[in-house]
RNA sequence: GUCCCCAUCGUCUAGCCCGGCCUAGGACACCUCCCUUUCACGGAGGAGACAGGGGUUCGAAUCCCCUUGGGGACGCCA
């Protein structure tokens, strides 16, 4: 059977992590399915009803968020606001059917209800005063909320596919209001009536829904509707241990994407942060449409781990083409050093690559040990290099100059054969003479190979780079 | 408070469903060493966990109960 899953995100503020999450496993499930299986759907709702509190800039970002993630859903988004007609609809048909009711109910009197059942040690909060009070005592002037008329004895069932069979006693649940008294759907119909018109087979979501699940099994049954499948995934929790809401700790994706994480190291992240596979930690796109399931995903909730995020950026940083790379740090120079690049910097930058990304976890980590590359001599010298070109660096490197210069091939290895030549000469190690190099040459004290720098640089940057170090030529 | 859920190294987890192969495996982080022109990468090794208590059983991380701890939900928000 093809499978239908959606991610309905409200548009309050960015794609956090958590969101993000929820978003790939239910990607991940329908691609699973349309590869492996009968066919698989990944649908987009935005839970926009909320009308003060949803923007448009809040949309784009979930929009924004999702593609950079990779995370491509079927058709466009569907807006929940505009199927308010369809969710007024089985509303009506419910209280036409004798399965919802009219409640007049003051704010004032809810309150005093709640609190009564606060104290009482209820969590039933409405007490169903209008249930089944004859409609014609109704109070003059006051619009009325539409509530469905839950069963109250017995007990509502779910059988999650993460949390296995959950049960809970009808006498909890209250009657919810379906219809506000503005004639405005709420949430738990306009759920249940887009995800049935949607058809909708899976419903994949924070755990946080869970009880939810009981309140909208009771109002598919009452629509004589079929349910969904349900799988609550657990929340994320921050690094302290508490848990991570938009509120405390969490961050959009675009964050991430600007501290430099690639979208493939997150999703790999995110993936394995409630699911596993064995022991595979590397996990490629693929491989995880490949092997995804629900039945693998745990219960318990999850530390975001910064640490491990940025060890499995590191890998996909090397792992990834050397031209891509290039055009992510060149964006992030010329925004850093307007004006100051070298015409030669994409070059360099392309030809340094393999031994610059090595060295970085993260995209702006690369940019920085990247940037000695593309900006224009002179360079600037950190405290740390400096201290290697004092009066003894200095002798040396004015040493150095002429066999650099007079190097018979501008390679790495005739560069490198040339210093370990001048080095033996001179009773001293490789080392000592590379550190002085590298300080002229990058203005730092770590950097890639000394003479692997030579080489990308060209002879005329280097021995002027040298020179400018030497305060002169 | 009430209801629901969860519980293996610091963190993510494997193992649990179908008890013995577990003196509990892997990954990140941490420590030591090796490689080495710096820093990374890579390699070798180390320290590090079944929350507690009862059962059931010849045998429990694995099954049952209780306690404790954590989380979530209790809106005319989504």
């Amino acid at each position: 059977m093809p499978v239908v899953t959606r991610f309905a995100p409200s548009p309050t503020g960015f794609l956090h992590i958590g969101g993000a999450r929820t978003a790939l496993y239910n990607w991940l499930f329908a691609q699973h399915h349309a590869r492996h299986g009968d066919g698989g759907t990944f649908l987009l709702r935005i839970e926009d009803t909320d009308r003060a509190r949803s923007t448009q800039a809040a949309v784009d970002a979930i929009y924004d968020g999702l593609s950079w993630l990779g995370l491509d859903w079927d058709g466009d988004a569907i807006s929940q606001f505009e199927r308010a007609d369809q969710h007024r609809a089985a509303a009506e048909r419910l209280l036409a059917e004798g399965k919802a009711y009219k409640c007049y109910c003051s704010p004032d009197e809810l309150s005093a209800m709640r609190e009564a059942a606060r104290a009482e040690g209820r969590k039933r909060m409405y007490d169903g005063t209008w249930r089944d009070r004859d409609p014609s005592e109704a109070p003059a002037g006051v619009d009325p909320v539409i509530r469905l008329k839950a069963p109250q004895d017995g007990e509502t069932v779910i059988e999650d596919l993460v949390q296995g069979r959950v049960t809970v006693a009808n006498e909890q649940l209250d009657d919810m209001v379906l219809l506000r008294a503005d004639g405005t759907p709420t949430y738990m119909l306009a759920v249940v009536v887009d995800d049935h018109d949607m058809g909708v087979t899976h419903v994949i979501r924070g755990d946080d829904h869970l009880t939810n699940a009981f309140r909208q099994t009771q109002l598919y049954l009452a629509l004589g509707w079929e349910t969904p499948v349900f799988a609550h995934i657990p929340l994320i929790h921050g690094a302290d241990g508490a848990k991570m809401s938009k509120r405390h700790g969490a961050l959009g994706v675009e964050t991430y994407r600007d501290d430099g994480f690639l979208p493939e190291a997150l999703c790999n992240y995110l993936l394995r942060l409630g699911w596993s596979h064995g022991d595979d930690e590397i996990i490629s796109t693929e491989q995880a449409i490949e092997w995804f399931g629900l039945d693998s995903v745990g219960k318990s909730p999850a530390r975001f781990d910064l640490a491990k995020l940025t060890n499995l950026n590191g890998h996909y940083i090397r792992e990834a083409d050397d031209g891509r790379l290039v055009d992510l740090v060149m964006e992030r120079l010329e925004q850093a050093h307007p004006g100051k690049l070298a015409k030669e910097a994409r070059d360099r930058l392309f030809k340094g690559m393999a031994g610059l990304k090595e060295r970085a976890k993260t995209i702006s980590e690369l940019t920085e040990n990247s940037s000695f590359y593309a900006i224009q001599r002179p360079i600037e010298m950190t405290e740390k290099a400096a201290g290697h070109l004092g009066p003894e660096g200095s002798a040396l490197l004015r040493d150095l100059r002429p066999v650099f210069a007079d190097a018979e091939s501008w390679s790495d290895e005739a560069l490198m054969a040339a210093a370990k030549n001048f080095a033996e000469a001179g009773g001293i190690k490789l080392g000592a003479v590379a550190q002085p190099v590298r300080a002229a040459l990058t203005g730092n004290t770590v950097s890639p190979s000394v003479f692997e720098i030579m080489d990308v640089l060209g002879r005329e940057e280097t021995l002027g780079r040298i020179d400018d170090a030497l305060g002169g030529p």
